[in-house]
Parts: structure tokens; sequence; C-alpha cells
DNA sequence: ATGTTACCTTCAATAAAATTGAACTTATGA
DNA sequence: TCATAAGTTCAATTTTATTGAAGGTAACAT
């Protein structure tokens, strides 16, 4: 740099900032002490602009903010121990977690409105989404043990049914596998959206239901029993992000966020490759 | 700003950091998860840079990085209160503190080295500086008090003189007092440039000394007896400053850091005409 | 699906800003 | 006081940013 240009932006600083940084009563000109402070500061700023570059270059680990959804039982069950990992193995990335339901998380994970959810899977998923399974729920039956005395065949003949969001996708799940059961043509069924107040009535005796087995246990009381249900219909919690996203090659770090993953589960080949221990 | 120099610069910018800062897919285009975080991070950059354009503003009270001298005496008897003063009063400024001799302090000052110092005025300082008094401190001899029982006569005849830095300001101040008094032709003179160290050997008996009055009571052991000195010669600690430095037109704001002033000094007349309580 | 529309990017031209070298000015030291 | 080295200024040049027109591409509606 040429003195003459040196000299230029000195004095255009001086001019921008309307203070008189340099001292030209002396030679070489001095600092003043507003000179030096904003040289200070400025220097400061030169770090800060330094981080800036340094966080933009992408790395093996995860760098950025990221968009991920949770169905309500996995914000529930799952992003305390997801936030937990991130903040520990992820510090340069940080999450906007947003919940909703399967459907509504999934339409925003192909439109880009979300890089990744946790959602149910009920019958595959577009394929412009890579996923993995997460964990993988059997459904029971839960009801008051006073209505279980006549068996799962006294429930469907003589108990209330409470269907738990029958349009999303864990409620389909539980339709199809009451399909499978006869229940007489007046069987009463009482649709509710809400987990906590499906599994009170149960607790109360007013009827039965056919749930995850988590979300059973979670809200469970003494006075309620379970049945397996004897179809090996299960629930699929899966991870899901789309396939020229932003995890496109980084899913399986993504994935190692949420712990122990259920290895029976559709893991992507190099993953489960890998030997385990025991 | 036009859409199209906007959409350059976003090219620029992408180019420049070597990462996809946009997913051109969608419309508008979406930050990816390391645009969110250059975001995010440039966001802070730019509230960094207003810092710096705030703080470079000048305002009545002091702003920006001093450095400021002080004399030993000075920097272990008035430093702290100082330091503890501007952190409270002048949180936008920052102090380099030095220290040295009254004559190189003084030297610094007038060639720009330093902003200010403490310095001790023995008779006058050039015209170039401004200046006011800090303190008057008394000159007293000190002895081991049984060398006192002869009396000052007695010590000038008898017993050996520390004298304390003779080519500083404050040795010079000494030896002027000093030759008020008659001594003997083989009187014996030791020379140290250490206040401790002179003090030190007074409370062992080993002669007299004539020094500020803070400073043979900050070092005085109960051994040790002092004696007014007749003369009204006395130690001025004064704070100066260039007249077209950068304490220009803040000498009085600087002044105020030191506390209490000693209203007898030569204190700028609109300071001095302030009424004062009591 | 398919075409329309609105929005975004690209490119060449233009405007703005930074840099340079030569001429001029000023602090420093003999 | 002068000579010199160092800093500043100015006009010309180079570099960088912005603009408007033309060419794509995603989004929306039919």
């Amino acid at each position: 740099m040429t003195l003459s240009a040196l000299s230029m932006q000195m004095k255009t600083l001086e001019q921008a900032l309307g203070v008189a940084l340099f001292d030209r009563s002396a030679r070489p000109p001095r600092l003043t002490p507003v000179g030096r402070a904003v040289v200070d500061e400025a220097v400061l700023l030169l770090r800060h602009e330094e981080k800036l570059i340094e966080i933009s270059q992408p790395r093996s680990d995860l760098t950025g903010r990221f968009r991920i959804g949770f169905i309500t039982t996995a914000a529930v069950r799952l992003l305390p121990r997801f936030l937990l990992k991130t903040s520990r193995d992820a510090p340069r990335a940080t999450f906007e977690i947003e919940t909703g339901l399967s459907a509504d998380l999934q339409n925003k994970v192909l439109t880009g409105q979300l890089d990744a959810a946790v959602i149910t899977d009920a019958d595959g998923l577009p394929d412009q989404l890579e996923s993995c399974v997460l964990r993988r729920e059997p459904l029971v039956f839960a009801a008051h043990r006073r209505l279980l005395e006549g068996g799962l065949a006294g429930l469907m003949s003589d108990a209330p049914f409470f269907h738990f969001m029958p349009d999303t996708g864990i409620g389909k799940l539980i339709a199809h596998a009451m399909m499978s059961h006869r229940r007489p043509e007046n069987a009463e069924t009482i649709v509710l959206d809400n987990l906590e107040a499906t599994m009170e009535c149960v607790a109360e005796g007013l009827g039965f239901t056919l749930l995850p087995v988590p979300d059973v246990s979670r809200y469970r009381t003494p006075d309620i029993g379970t049945l397996r249900a004897p179809t090996s219909l299960q629930r699929k919690l899966v991870l899901a992000a789309a396939r020229d996203g932003p995890f496109a090659r980084r899913f399986v770090t993504l994935l190692s966020m949420f712990g122990d993953i259920d290895v029976r589960g559709g893991i992507p080949a190099e993953h489960a490759a890998r030997p385990t221990r025991g």
C-alpha cells in the first residue's frame, strides 16, 4: 500500500467519524486518545470478522442454524436429550425447534421451511426425503383393570374406544390396527386430540384406547392395565430430511444427536455396518 | 438498492466465503443453515461497528486511551484512587500507566509520548505544559530518636546524611533545602535511590535523611522521629499536560480524577472559583 | 399439466471508490 | 536556518459497486 493511499484512508476515516484520530503536528503522526480507542475497537472488530469467516467454513461437524421439527411425542421424549447432545457435540450449530403434526412437519421439510423433522412414518415417505428410524413403538391397548377382566374381546364389545387423533399419522396407524378387530355395529368411539386427556379418561374407567407403548407409560396410573396388541403394527418415529437439503451429506451426523438408535430400523448402510460392542 | 445489485453482492459474498449461503432452488431464495449462521454473526459484527462509531464520538467526558505517567511516589499513593475514580467516572476511557523520574516523564509529555504525567515541580515547568498542583508536601528530617537528642544541629554535625536521588527533581529540592544548613567539611553523605531502603537505614540509626512528609510516614517505624524542616521549601506534586495535547480542553476533567485537590496550589481560575462547602 | 406471472440472475455499461505517482508541504535534526 | 526525510494533496488510473435491460426459473392459477 502506498503512503499516499494510507494518508487518504486516514483522512477519509477521520472525515467519516468526524473526529481527529491523528495528531499531525508530530512526525510520524501520532494517534490521539480517541484514535487509540478506535484502534482498540477496530482490532476487536477485525477479530469478529475472522470469527464470521471461521464459522462460515463448513466442516465435518454441524455448523449453522438449523430448523428442526418435532411431533409432540418426540418433543416430549427426544428433544431434551437432543438439545443436550447438540450443545455438547455441535457447539457451532444452533437450532430452531418447531412442533406440529407429522403431515405438517413432513410438508415443511419438503418445502424447505424445515431442514429436518422427527415424524411418524405411517406408510412410507416421499422419495425426496431421506429418513432413518429412531424408535419403533409397539401399540398397546390400555384400560382400567376392571374393564380388562373381560379380556380383549370384552373390551371390543362392551367398552367405548378412545381414538387419538384419527386424522394424523399415528391416528391412522391406530385405525389400521383396530381394523383387525370386530366391534359391534353400535360400539362407541370417542375422538380426542390430547394424549394426557385420553389417558385420564381411560384411568377413570370410561373406556379403552390403543396407543404406542411410551405414550401409555408416560401417563399411566396404577389403575390402568395394558394388553399388547396382537398385531405387529408399530409406530415408527423417523428422522426425515430433504435429500438435496442442508443435511444431504450430514444426515448421519444429525442422526447421532438422537443417541442410541433402534438398530432394527432402517439405518443407512454405512452406519449399520459398524461393529457393535457386546 | 437495486435487486440486481443485491444479487451481485450475494454472489460476491458467497464466492468470497466459498460457501453456499442461499438456496436458489426456492423463490424467494432461502438462507442455508450456514447462511443463517453468517447472518447471526454479521448482525453482531454490525452492532460492533456501531459501537466503534459510538466510542469515536468525543463527549464532554473522557473518551479514548490515554497514557499517563506517574513518578514512583505518586504511583504508590495516588494511582489506586485515580484508577478507581476513572473506572467509575470515565468508563469510556482507558489508561496506560507508566512510571519514571520527573524529568523523563516531563520530557515524554513534551514530546507527546505521554498525554499527561504526575511529576514533581521543582522550579517551574516549560510554557508548553499546563499544570496544576495536586499535593504540597513539606520536607521533614527523619532520624532514629537516639540521634535526635542532639537536635538539628547535632544531626548536621555528627550524623551521616542519607541523600535520596540527588539527580532527580525531588533530590534537587532536598539538596536545595540542605544548603541552608552548615555541615562540617568531613560530614558524610550517603546516596541511595530507593525510598524504602533509605528509611530502613534511618530506622537502624545509621544517619538522618530529609524527605517529603508522606514518604517518611509511609515507611516510618516507632524508632524514627521527625523534625520539621525550618525552611518553607516543599515538594509540589503536579499534574502536567501539553497545552496543545489531548487534554487541552479536558484538563480539569482529568484533574478531577485525582480527588480532593490541595486548593492552596495553582488551580485553574474557573476551577478555583467554584464555591466550596463548609 | 401447462402457461402465465413475478421474481431472480446475468451481463455490459456506468458510477463510485480506492490507489497510484508526481508535486507540494512540513516536522526534524544537523 | 537549511537540508532532508516524511506526510499530504491532487489528478489520473485502476478497481469495485451499481444500474438497467435481457434472459431464466420457481410459483401460482387455470
